[in-house]
DNA sequence: ATCCGAAGCGGACCGCTGGTCCGTATTCTA
DNA sequence: TAGAATACGGACCAGCGGTCCGCTTCGGAT
């Protein structure tokens, strides 16, 4: 119950192996490629450091991710629309949608690192099901959706925007980002049952 | 262009590894506490053998992966409808869409080591860029759908089969295939916009 | 049947990784 | 300022993928 404070050093030291690895990841070629020891020569700790503060590599990732994925977060849970509660589902669902593919794509590096951490798949992370059960329970509100399906839809819809597709078509690929958000919405639309892109989509070649 | 005939014991060698690889596989827990010793012993041949005949890790489990998925390829490429040549893409997608399902959560083993193994992301497996390239040439002959629509609608339909959501789905949280395959089918269908099945979603409850 | 070159074999071996241990240095409390 | 608790760090370990090289086995030619 009594949480004792942590050290001062050890805090400082936690924001240094942050930054090293944030950095690290950020530059290096593929994720594989940054060692544990690379990291803590990086941030100036031992390597004993990493592992007792995040217990392992993936809980170093995870908690790197966490901590960068805060903003996303917490727009979503109290903010202004279309992010935040109170929207209608037709309009957040794509809003959440592109949040979260904003993030994939602007952290590339973490959210590769992460979903290919180990042997764990992603959807044992904890912030999956979190984005899960929100997607679902927005799904859930529209109608022509029965519950059932709502559940499978989350997932399909979050496959859609898994790391490495997102690193595939942004960094092997080219596609630039506004590109990207664009077929997502479009994407998203069609899921959603949206006649009226269908309609669009029907009559404009572009 | 000559091809030289290997010898006996290579190829009797290398179906033992297959053999033998199938079967760890399918029974361990992780694909990643499968280790090359550890089929090389239960093959009965010597780790170099391995590494010989199939270059790396990757290698032996897409050769592994390749061969179990050559049936599938076959009646997609020459084979009859709905699946074959011939059928309108309407009917087309989700036949094809299904089929890759049904690989994947038979031989979710496999796929989920494939997809796991190392850091290469699966987006570089020859087979993906095969179902690729057939799903969005399907797509594009849909109407309704832009061309450049496609390309992204080929990679986000493939990726609601990826290996580690069936596993989820299916390992941990014990969807039946039936229900897997059914819910995908109706995921497809609304990407494809089929109003009749909006409207039926609509109207029925179950 | 025999012989011989070559293709194949296997297990000891290597480099490197994630992860641990324990003597030492630092920080907080009184 | 003294003492105990906490954190540090680099040497250390086990196990992995992958390689090497002396030996075995195959198969065509005689």
């Amino acid at each position: 119950m009594t949480e004792r404070k942590p050290r001062k050093d050890a805090a400082r030291n936690k924001a240094a192996v942050f930054e090293a690895a944030d950095d690290l990841f950020a530059h290096c070629e593929s994720p594989e490629a940054v060692t544990m020891a690379d990291i803590a020569a990086a941030a100036g700790v031992g390597k004993a450091t990493l592992f007792r503060a995040f217990g392992d590599r993936g809980g170093l990732i995870g908690a790197l991710v966490e901590a960068r994925l805060e903003p996303v977060r917490e727009a979503v849970e109290t903010g202004p629309p279309p992010l935040g509660p109170g929207t209608a589902p037709l309009l957040r669902v794509p809003a959440l949608l592109d949040a979260i593919l904003c993030f994939k794509y602007d952290n590339r590096h973490l959210a590769l690192a992460l979903e290919g951490s180990g042997g764990s798949s992603p959807y044992r992370a904890g912030h999956y099901g979190s984005w899960h059960t929100t997607l679902r329970t927005l799904l859930e509100q529209i109608p022509g959706l029965s519950g059932s399906e709502s559940d499978f839809t989350a997932h399909a819809l979050l496959a859609a925007t898994r790391a490495d597709l997102v690193e595939h078509l942004a960094g092997a690929r080219d596609t630039p980002r506004e590109r990207l958000r664009a077929e997502l919405a479009a994407f998203t639309a069609r899921v959603l049952g949206d006649r009226d892109r269908d309609r669009e989509a029907a009559g404009g070649t572009s």
